[in-house]
DNA sequence: TTGAAAGCGCTAACAG
DNA sequence: CTGTTAGCGCTTTCAA
């Protein structure tokens, strides 16, 4: 193995003089410079991780705690992780890969045992055990995800997170709708298990579906299904019996959506001529479902990214902590549609409850 | 931050007798462990991560790379990626993840400044510019996957490898289809730019195929096809065309699925009843199918765990590196039952070619 | 602009 | 069964 000081005496200087070099914190001649770069170059020197981590107490790493619990979209985390991993190279950084499933005591060994300089935490719930420990720590923490009602709420805790504007990403969907002539509209939301681990993207964007309903005038109807044909045909068929007169439909819930295209095709409702569907999913998702879907996107990429930029900055000392929400952004794709113009509720023509 | 020395303080002993304690390299009176244990839970000690990877040139972390190409399936590689993170902690290791992206370079890196003791590698082709540097490392090296045609081939390379059997996968299909009386079988298999990388496992699979197809008397058609509607549709009419006599279908292309089942239903072609699909997958796809599949499943979390622990056995000094080859395990589904009973080739009955 | 030297926290001979 | 001690390879004062 190649140490610093084979570098130092093959460049006949001593070793300190090599490590300025490598690190760049204090001025060396042009000449000595690049004799030791030479040297470097032909021994084909690697600085020792742990050495310079013991002497530095900077390990170069950056630990990605990943969801390891079914009912979340497996593709949007691992290109989240992808995304950390890349962008985290980019500036120098490895990444540590630990599960959720660990828990609080995953956080106390990173920090513990300085295996790592900082932390991404993903899938972050509300009264998360972990989330006490993450703030107790010394090292930096980051959450992909926002584990309060608010990003307000989030910098009030301490707390330093990247995620979509699911607020806004639902009111998005409801302005397009809206937009489009449709006035009654169901959501089809992820299985209710996911609402009640207090994650809260989906509660964010029913907030943001419900208020841009309410200041456009759309009826909203809210149903949580699981990820199965069966779950979706009996939630559709409920939501066109109660509310005869829908015309769109906003879906988030990634692994609901196939089955729902094919159950509306089975059913000979046309898309989007007799109904409209909005998602909120991965593009690449929108792209490829049966029927290019109009969607608000979950940039994963770009969350990964930002989480790791935000982290290194902090890192750098340049930052303070707070909270980053990325503006949604909807593409119109062939999903949606202007409302069918027969489409005054049925319930109103027959008179039920109308006025 | 709490060291080694102020255990050893605590408890009124050597730094080494801590250290021994520790790494249980030496008997220690039970009084003493006694000791040494309550200082080291009343401080809330952890071993410095660097400072032990430096004395011991031992890491405790086993470095992973994950493919970043497409064409790849995610949810398989994310399921291995999760079930090494997983074994690897039970066996006291860390996982550092890396992408398939930085190529040789990551390789040398990891082997240059210590970081890992050891690399699992996933999606190895035949002339991958990472195996020279994986065979040249010090470091023990395992492969998720065989880059070559055989395992034979692979152990006289010197590497190590753990992969399904997936020629023996391939023969399993042929040999469940043949006992249900099908005698011409076609092959969806996995685009051709999956085959022309040169990662073995769509041709071996195709080998195993052919071999059983030969035994035992079927007939045999190979088409690669992209994962898209249009693709597989385009495909499958193909077949038809030229061997109308065909009952069943052999599939190795996880996207291909889905859009497949449309179409038969949408041609009115009954699963089972007119035609049998096999496929080879993750039993989660097949059993979640709109018809829960025949599958020989692709077993990822085995993979993983058989991975890491082969690997934990030779850093132990244990295990010599060779090949371990998991025996496929079909199962029975919905998708799968007795060739038609009027499925004579309707070439034949055209007498078009027959005798 | 460079060098010398003192550790960083731990492991593993060696010595008792 | 336990203690003493010499590093592991690097960073970073302090001194020139």
């Amino acid at each position: 193995m190649v140490t610093l000081a084979d570098v130092a005496r093959h460049a006949g200087v001593s070793a300190s003089t090599v490590s300025y070099v490598l690190s760049g914190k204090r001025s060396i001649s042009a000449p000595t410079r690049e004799r030791i770069q030479h040297s470097i170059d032909t021994l084909g020197y690697r600085p020792h991780a742990g050495a310079r981590a013991l002497a530095s107490s900077r390990t170069g790493i950056l630990a990605l705690m990943m969801p390891l619990r079914t009912g979340l979209h497996v593709p949007v985390t691992t290109e989240i992780a992808m995304a950390v991993t890349t962008t985290a190279r980019s500036h120098g950084y490895d990444v540590l890969l630990l599960t959720g499933e660990e828990g609080p005591e995953a956080v106390r060994r990173v920090e513990g045992s300085a295996i790592a300089d900082a932390m991404i935490v993903m899938d972050v719930g509300r009264d998360d055990p972990r989330l006490p420990c993450l703030l107790a720590a010394e090292r930096p923490a980051l959450l992909i995800g926002l584990p309060t009602e608010s990003a307000e709420a989030a910098d009030t805790a301490g707390l330093d997170c990247v995620d979509l504007d699911f607020e806004a990403a639902g009111a998005r969907c409801v302005e397009h709708l809206s937009g489009l002539g449709h006035t009654r509209v169901a959501v089809l939301g992820e299985p209710s298990a996911v609402h009640e681990r207090g994650t809260g993207f989906a509660a964010r964007t029913l907030a943001g579906l419900r208020a841009a309903a309410g200041t456009h005038g759309v009826g909203l109807l809210h149903r949580p299904v699981d990820g199965t044909y069966a779950a979706v045909a009996a939630a559709v068929t409920r939501v066109f019996e109660e509310r005869p007169g829908t015309t769109a439909l906003v879906v988030q819930n990634e692994a609901a959506l196939e089955p729902l295209l094919a159950l509306l095709r089975h059913q000979g409702r046309a898309v989007p001529e007799d109904i409209s569907v909005v998602a909120v999913c991965p593009d690449q998702v929108a792209v490829h479902a049966s029927v290019p879907l109009t969607a608000v996107s979950v940039p994963a990429q770009e969350m990964g990214r930002l989480a790791v930029e935000r982290l290194v900055r902090r890192l750098a000392g340049e930052t303070p902590r707070g909270t980053e929400l990325i503006p949604p952004l909807l593409t119109a794709r062939a999903s949606s549609g202007p409302a069918p113009s027969d489409s005054v509720p049925t319930e109103e023509r027959r008179g039920r409850g109308g006025r």
